[in-house]
DNA sequence: CCTGAAACAGGCAAATT
DNA sequence: AATTTGCCTGTTTCAGG
C-alpha cells in the first residue's frame, strides 16, 4: 500500500470502468502493472467489490432517514439482524453514545417507513426510535483514500 | 424501469464486474440486450457510476462515526460545505430532528477525529456537536432494489 | 429483442532492463 | 526481481433483421 496504490484507489472509486490503459497513463505504469496492482489489491481485501451506485429516487425511494434504535441489554439480536433482508436497510452499525444501533433506511414513502419502524418495535427488547428524516443529501459517497500522503498532526 | 430492470440492479449492485453474457443467462436475455438496457439505465441515472467498495481498515480508517452538527440559523453554510474536500467525510446530510446535520466519517483515529470536530467547530454558526462511534458494522451496502415486486401494504 | 460481425480491452507469457 | 512489450482470448459494441 504506497502512495500509487492510493491514486489507483481513488481513480477506481471516481469510475471503476476506466481502462487499465488510462490509469497505467494517469500513474506513469503500463496497464498489466496496474492490473497486477488492482488484483492484489483484491487479493488483500482492500477492494471489496466493484459495484454500481444507483439513485434512490430513481428507483421509487425518494425518503431517506437515519434510526436510531434503543434496546434493553445489547443491541444485536437475531431477530432485529433480520430486518437486513429489507433492501430498505442500507446500514446497521452499533454505536456508542446515546442509543445502541444505528440504522440507515432508504424508503418509498413515509408510510413505508412507518411499517419499517413498526417491524422494528416488534422485536423483543426494543425500548424505542427516533428518527431523522433527510431533508438534502449534500455528499454521498463510499470510502475515499487522498492523493497525497496523510499527515499526521498532532493534537 | 421494469421487473427485469430491476433484477438487472440487483445484480450489477451484487458485482458490476459480470458479463453481459453471464447477465443474459440469468435474465433471459442476449448480451446486447442487457447492453441496451444497462446504456438506458445509465443515461436515465438510475446507475450514477460505477465504483469500488474500499475495506476502511485496510486504508487506515478503522474509526468509523456519525457525527450530529447543530448550528445557529440553516445549516448549510459555504464554508462548513467545504470540509468534504477531507476524504475523511463519506456523506453530509442535512436532517429533520433534533440536529441539523448528520456527517458520516471515516478517521485514523480518535486523535483525527478530534482534528475533524475542530474544523467542524472553527465554522461559525456551529453550536455543538454529538459524535457516535461505530463499535460494529453489522451491514453497509448501497441502494438496493428488490428482485420481485414491492407490495404497496397500507397503515 | 435477437443474430452475426467488428473493434476493443483484458489477461498471460516471454523478453528485457 | 519487476516492468514492459506483444499476442491471444474474450467481451463489448454496433450493424442488420
Amino acid at each position: 500500500m504506497d502512495a500509487t496504490d492510493r491514486k489507483l484507489l481513488a481513480l477506481l472509486a471516481d469510475d471503476a470502468e476506466t481502462a487499465y490503459r488510462d490509469l497505467g497513463e494517469r500513474l506513469g505504469l503500463s496497464a498489466p502493472s496496474v492490473f497486477e496492482r488492482v488484483k492484489k489489491l483484491k487479493a488483500q481485501g482492500v477492494i471489496k467489490r466493484n459495484t454500481i451506485a444507483i439513485d434512490g429516487e430513481a428507483i421509487g425511494r425518494p425518503l431517506l432517514a437515519f434510526v436510531h434504535v434503543n434496546t434493553e441489554g445489547w443491541g444485536k439480536s437475531p431477530e432485529l439482524m433480520a430486518i437486513q433482508d429489507d433492501p430498505r436497510i442500507e446500514e446497521i452499525h452499533a454505536v456508542a453514545g446515546d442509543t445502541c444501533l444505528i440504522i440507515k433506511v432508504r424508503c418509498e414513502s413515509t408510510k413505508a417507513l412507518e411499517q419499517l419502524l413498526k417491524r422494528i418495535y416488534d422485536v423483543p427488547g426494543v425500548q424505542g426510535t427516533r428518527s431523522y428524516i433527510a431533508l438534502n443529501t449534500y455528499l454521498e459517497r463510499n470510502a475515499r483514500t487522498e492523493l497525497v500522503e496523510p499527515e499526521m498532526a498532532d493534537a
